[in-house]
DNA sequence: TCGAATTTGTGCGTATGTATC
DNA sequence: GGATACATACGCACAAATTCG
């Protein structure tokens, strides 16, 4: 009979609105709890689900014992990264990392992605990387031992080579290496991978599959798995052709 | 003094764990909430909330009336885009959409990519695109009115050129139009596009900011907000080099 | 340092509405 | 119609974090 929303439904469109209209600004305190009640005359837990709904929608955070304020839309700063590369193509931002590397057989997809047969032997290399010392990305690579095996860069981030990168130590052992082909899609972080990076699992990520190849024979020489947090990373893909005009 | 976690999130756990050891498969069904009251001795809301957790992580889809049943975790189908355009590059694949376009003034953020004048006239088209059918990812373009204005492709779906790609219709006016700059970060869905999707909110996307310049004056002439969701699309970029070994 | 007040987080029990079978 | 099940709402209680005197 009634065409009017449910309740918290329509108090969460109230509070989206007044903020739309200026009322309150990023960061602003929203109304409390009790407030709520005096303002639309509900009972409690009609306001908490209103701002479960908006906390979801991004347009909320709230803070236990001090209230509900309206989230800054924008991160403040979301670092960019570029195809190949670990780390932001930003100035001035200090990145550090932990890596632990082992031989392994190479699992189905890993051997796919190297064209390798499974089980074969490959350096598997796992990354946590930190920007100013906040845990922010993930990065596990396999390299196929058939390629570094034997060589003084068969260790990714140990020896006098250690650390500089795949195109870089590629070089070392003369192999020239181009842009990789990665793949991009979005899931969820996983609890594991939560728990390494410090935050909640359920927050959305990148997840790339990165492949670079022998510019030479066009054979794969490293392919890594990367996992950057949305809320910290955006990578861009291409350039932008020079002015002229 | 006590490490366990609350009710709601032990439960979760709990039903977490049973969906992971194969006690329920995809499409099973799940105990009900009375069952849940039976099953570990807390009330109703409890099991309430455990079901809100999972089915905000994906895992667990309630249909009114009838139960709470395990989503299908794994699509069929990865679909792969790349870079540029807007639907697939598997074969057999049926893409269709619904488009909308109106003249409108450049949003602030708009106006940055474009490099105009915040305010200035855009022909502002928003999509929804649908494989076989079923909605599968947003599309929300705008072009500078500057550009295009007075031509016969100003309106990008309609007219004798329309429906056929940015490259395309701008080579009909004589503009040479490049690869495009791809910005990719992962976020969740609002709860507007997850109606829009007819999926669940909260579900992780890539978020493309897409730019398309002038190859001959280097001047944007058309930028692009991407939603592809996670569990749907892929994008490649870069292109493995040929093989000679 | 302590405690009171405020505020959110969580849980419980119940009632009502509505969809499904 | 009746039984079952989820969706929403209300009121109350207590825990935990914060603030302030």
């Amino acid at each position: 009979m009634s065409d009017e929303p449910s309740p918290y439904l329509h108090v969460a469109e109230r509070i989206r609105d007044r903020i739309g209209a200026g009322e309150f600004e990023e960061g602003d305190r929203l109304p409390s709890l009790t407030q709520l009640v005096a303002d639309y005359g509900y009972s409690i837990s009609v306001g908490q689900k209103a701002y479960g709904l908006l906390e979801q929608e991004g347009l909320v955070v709230a803070r236990h014992g001090r209230g509900y304020f309206v989230s800054s839309q924008e991160p403040p700063t979301l670092l960019t990264r570029r195809p190949g590369g670990s780390g932001p193509a930003e100035d001035g931002v200090k990145l550090t990392w932990r890596s632990e590397s082992a031989t392994a057989r190479a699992t189905e997809t890993a051997a796919a992605r190297l064209e390798i047969e499974p089980g074969g032997p490959v350096m598997h290399t796992k990354y946590v990387y930190s920007v100013d010392g906040v845990p922010s990305h993930l990065v596990e690579s396999w390299e196929p031992m058939a390629v570094t095996g034997g060589t003084l860069i068969v260790l990714p981030e140990a020896g006098p080579y250690g650390g500089i990168g795949v195109v870089e130590r590629m070089a070392v052992i003369g192999i020239e290496v181009g842009d990789p082909v990665e793949r991009v899609t979005a899931r969820t972080l996983t609890r594991a991978e939560a728990l390494l990076l410090g935050v909640a699992p359920g927050a959305p990520v990148s997840a790339v599959e990165r492949t670079h190849y022998d510019q030479a024979t066009g054979r794969p020489v490293e392919t890594a798995d990367l996992v950057l947090p949305g809320d910290r990373w955006a990578t861009e893909y291409g350039r932008r052709p020079a002015r002229r005009g």
